[in-house]
DNA sequence: CTACATCCTCTAGCGACTAGAGGTGCAAGA
DNA sequence: TCTTGCACCTCTAGTCGCTAGAGGATGTAG
């Protein structure tokens, strides 16, 4: 097996060099054997270990979820209640926080449209800014 | 007039009293004037505009976005121009990252759905995150 | 052999706060 | 008047997940 530098497990995996050697320091991703030259040097696994945090990390799960589900998949046998868990808590983030984001985006229509381009003193823009009691959604 | 102290204009403003501190040291709200025993004295007019920061930080505007916002605030006089600018790249913004939340969701979903409660080796939870040739939605 | 890309470690910085230490001010009850 | 106790003060350091840069070593192609 020919060694697989930090650069190549770089483009492989889609994880930024530092990335991976900060992944290294918080334990995320074993420390792996070195080159006489003290150079890293990956192994197969760890690719797929650094792909697969990349592709949490894509979904927005939390280093210490990462950190949960990692054990996890190191231990099959487990139950995959608390996988199951994480990803469900993460699901139901996702769903608040898109439901939050169309309200910002309805007022946000607001404002731009009512912007009538001119001073600012007739602007919709700064005003509706200034007095949340204008939003048309006021939970947010 | 009665003097405002931190705490009064904190409450009145939904911005933490740690917050308010904050934003004086970054130059967002000009320091207030203060009594004999070195304490914050605010005005009316510090309240709206913490209200203001508040406000458009709920909508997700960058401190510095709002620094802008602000000094068009300050001169009415001015082409709403730029506001109308930052409100709309917002928008941009705000509708992106919907998209890129609807795709997590989707499929956050399927994740979830295809967990048979069992053990992790038949999770597929930890299947799709380990392989992301499996997903649904490629493009996030 | 010499460029030059890539690697190494280390520290500091980002945004927007938040937490804590260690101390002072102030209003109200005993 | 004293004391209790909360609110205030400044300052530093920590949060998260990286990212940038300094200053140097290694590895490879021509």
């Amino acid at each position: 097996m020919k060694k697989i530098t930090i650069g190549e497990a770089a483009r492989r995996s889609g994880v930024k060099v530092p990335t991976v050697r900060y992944y290294e320091s918080i334990g995320l991703l074993a420390a792996p054997s070195r080159s006489e030259g003290n150079q890293r040097s990956f192994e197969p696994a760890d690719i797929s270990r650094l792909a697969f945090i990349r592709h949490a990390r894509e979904l927005g799960f939390e280093i210490e979820a990462i950190r949960t589900l990692l054990t996890l998949q190191d231990d099959p046998h487990q139950s995959c209640a608390s996988a199951d868990a994480i990803a469900k808590a993460r699901l139901v983030e996702v769903e608040q926080r898109i439901r939050s984001l169309m309200a910002l985006k309805a007022e946000l229509e607001t404002m731009v449209e009512g912007c009538g381009h001119g001073r600012v003193d007739q602007c919709r823009v700064i005003e509706v800014l200034a007095d949340h009691g204008q939003c048309t959604h006021t939970r947010h």
